[in-house]
RNA sequence: GGACCUGUAGUGCAGUCUGGAGUGCACGUCGGCCUGUCAAGCCGAAGGUCGCGGGUUCAAAUCCCGUCAGGUCCGCCA
């Protein structure tokens, strides 16, 4: 399989079974060790690994060249065996070298041992992507595609292509939008993703469909965003909501079985308001062993001034009392950054009398008060207790923000394995995330969102306190895809346009052809949209998507290697009938450092 | 739109706080030596718009202002 017209096996996979053996490689010239003309080693180097060649004659070879190497595989010498790489026992001796082509000093190392700015990788990617960590990555990304289409195809789903050309979703992301040529002034939008297309595939009677989609939006970038990303898009139709969370399961289990021969937990579920209370965000990271208790009720009737805010949240960190003042008072700014009015934090010292609280507040303490921090919290000495008292979801918000500088500043010993990958289902979505001025709902997803039908009613008396049937997938505290139940039923869609302020008139002109498709008989369906890119980087242990794409774009949304985005030519802009406004400040913006 | 960090040979970094000769180190590159190395070794050499522009100063990599680029984050974004 691996054999062409010019090799006839890859560099790593030289082993002592082809002892013997006369073979043809190629690669690139990895390092020449030129011990004078009697004796020099040349590594030669392909994505597999590295083998090791022996010439006895002076060699024109510099770093990077390609060769095709002739030679017979002999066993090394026993001690001079080198045990770092696969092919380590053997080498290729008798040598006939051919360079297939020469290659200027590189301008970047690709040696793993030497950290090279993001800057000069990304404008030369295509030397970076030679690096073991680009391939492992890139290579990893493969796979796991390729398990979840695997699994995808072995569930019953069909991949249909969506367009990428085509209208604005007036919902969610900033688009990009593409001029037409052919109707000039007029624009099609990338899609940011292909909700609509897929809803409308069910109508069309596909069933299950699926798609490994690009998905654009131009809004800003971040370490786990680009403007456009890959997503495992889904949806099946006569499902319920537990379905679509079976599906997605199933593929995230599979993958961790195809890709790296182990298995993980099921994956526990989470209601929102769980989420939020124990541990202050609807992406909660499992591996952090600390979540939010409520005080509220120990503290009914206390003199605290700072225990008497409409709840009392409060954690304990197991250790904590030797964070420093200072930091303590950072970490009381933070929280009223976050909108708190301030945080209470007490060390938990001892003395001859039992426990004792330490805290600015602690003269104000009355026995009753200690008693019930004691019942509440089960506080040891070295501990550090942290209270928020505020309403509960701003105080559980409030001591996450505190809790994720505690961690992220090593205040404490908790350490996040990176190969500890905790999935939770986050579900019961709030259907609304809150009430403009003008009393209308605002969607908290998309306005094809199902809501719990056990809070029908509440839509037009209390629409905060309706639930929907959407979920998420969160892994270690990243967001790694959501989905829901669609609206099928009419009644039910005309209830959410009109909570969100929408005339039916009005919901027509936005979402026309789609109210349209489903008066002929739309199957009850639900999804979900996962990204892949986020996924990929958790498991090839990376912090940052862009080193598990190709050619990702920087923070301000340049390619560094080919410096786009760029101007184009007038004509090009007057056939599409396109005038630019003049703008001083982006003149010659794109000119960067060579 | 905002906050913070970064920018010095091809590459990675030190020097910047506390101004004093174009500033060192490592890797790489080039030349030489070398018959078992594997980050080969030894000897030698070349290589700098200190991101860019302006200001302060007798004097700026260093201080000040602006700007560009990269990163992390907030806003934005499922």
């Amino acid at each position: 399989m691996n054999a062409t017209g010019l090799r006839d096996i890859y560099c790593g996979q030289v082993n002592a079974s082809n002892i013997g053996q006369k073979v043809n490689l190629c690669g690139w010239v990895s390092k020449i060790r030129d011990h004078g003309e009697h004796l020099v080693f040349v590594d030669l180097r392909d994505h597999t690994g590295i083998v090791q060649c022996v010439v006895e004659a002076k060699l024109n070879l510099k770093p990077e060249y390609v060769l095709r190497v002739t030679g017979t595989v002999f066993n090394r010498p026993e001690d001079t065996f080198n045990d770092r790489i696969a092919t380590g026992e053997v080498e290729i001796k008798n040598c006939e070298i051919q360079i297939l082509n020469t290659a200027e000093t590189l301008p970047i190392p690709i040696d793993p041992k030497i950290n090279v700015e993001e800057t000069q990788r990304l404008k030369y990617r295509f030397i970076d992507i030679r690096s073991d960590r680009m391939q492992y990555n890139l290579r990893l990304r493969h796979r796991i595609l390729e398990s979840i289409r695997h699994s995808m195809s072995a569930m019953g789903f069909l991949e249909v292509d969506t367009p990428l050309l085509w209208m604005p979703t007036p919902e969610g992301a900033r688009e990009f939008l593409v001029p037409s040529r052919l109707q000039k002034g007029q624009f099609y939008s990338l899609p940011q993703s292909p909700q609509i297309a897929k809803q409308l595939l069910m109508v069309a009677g596909i069933d299950r469909y699926f798609q490994i989609a690009k998905c654009l939006r131009d809004e800003d970038l971040r370490s786990d965003r680009q403007f456009e990303f890959t997503q495992l898009d889904l949806e099946a139709s006569f499902v319920k909501e537990n379905d679509i969370m079976d599906f997605v399961s199933k593929v995230i289990k599979s993958l961790y079985e195809d890709v790296f021969n182990t298995s993980i937990d099921d994956i526990p579920k989470m209601t929102w308001i769980e989420a939020m209370y124990l541990y202050g965000t609807d992406k909660p990271d499992l591996r952090i062993p600390v979540v939010i208790t409520d005080l509220s009720q120990l503290f009914e009737n206390t003199n605290v001034n700072a225990l008497k805010g409409q709840s009392i949240q409060g954690l304990i960190l197991k250790g904590g009392s030797l964070i420093s003042r200072a930091k303590l008072d950072e970490l009381v700014e933070i929280a009223k950054r976050g909108g708190a009015k301030g945080l209470l934090w007490l060390r938990v010292t001892e003395d001859t009398s039992g426990i004792v609280f330490d805290s600015p507040v602690s003269k104000f303490f009355q026995d009753e008060d200690r008693e019930s921090l004691k019942k509440g919290l089960d506080p040891e000495p070295g501990d550090l207790i942290l209270i928020v008292s505020d309403e509960k979801p701003l105080a559980c918000k409030v001591l996450n923000i505190v809790l994720s500088k505690v961690i992220s500043d090593n205040l404490i010993d908790i350490k996040l394995d990176q190969a500890d990958h905790r999935y939770v289902w986050i579900t019961d979505f709030p259907m609304f995330e809150s009430v403009d001025e003008s009393n209308n709902a605002v969607a908290a997803h998309h306005p094809f969102t199902m809501p719990n039908i056990e809070d029908l009613d509440l839509i037009t008396k209390d629409p905060l306190k309706v639930r929907s049937s959407a979920y998420d997938l969160v892994l270690n505290g990243w967001e790694l895809g959501s989905g829901s139940v669609r609206i099928h039923d009419r009644s039910i869609q005309e209830t959410v346009f009109k909570a969100l302020g929408l005339t039916i008139q009005e919901a027509y002109e936005r979402f026309g052809f789609m109210l349209e498709a489903f008066k002929y008989g739309a199957p009850p369906h639900a999804g979900f949209g996962l990204g892949i890119d986020r996924l990929v980087a958790i498991l090839a242990n990376e912090s940052s998507i862009r080193e598990v794409i190709a050619f990702p774009k920087s923070q301000s949304g340049i390619d560094l290697m080919t410096l786009s985005p760029s101007q184009v030519p007038a004509t090009s802009l007057k056939e599409l009938g396109i005038q630019l406004v003049k703008d001083s400040k982006n003149e010659g913006k794109n000119e960067v450092k060579q």
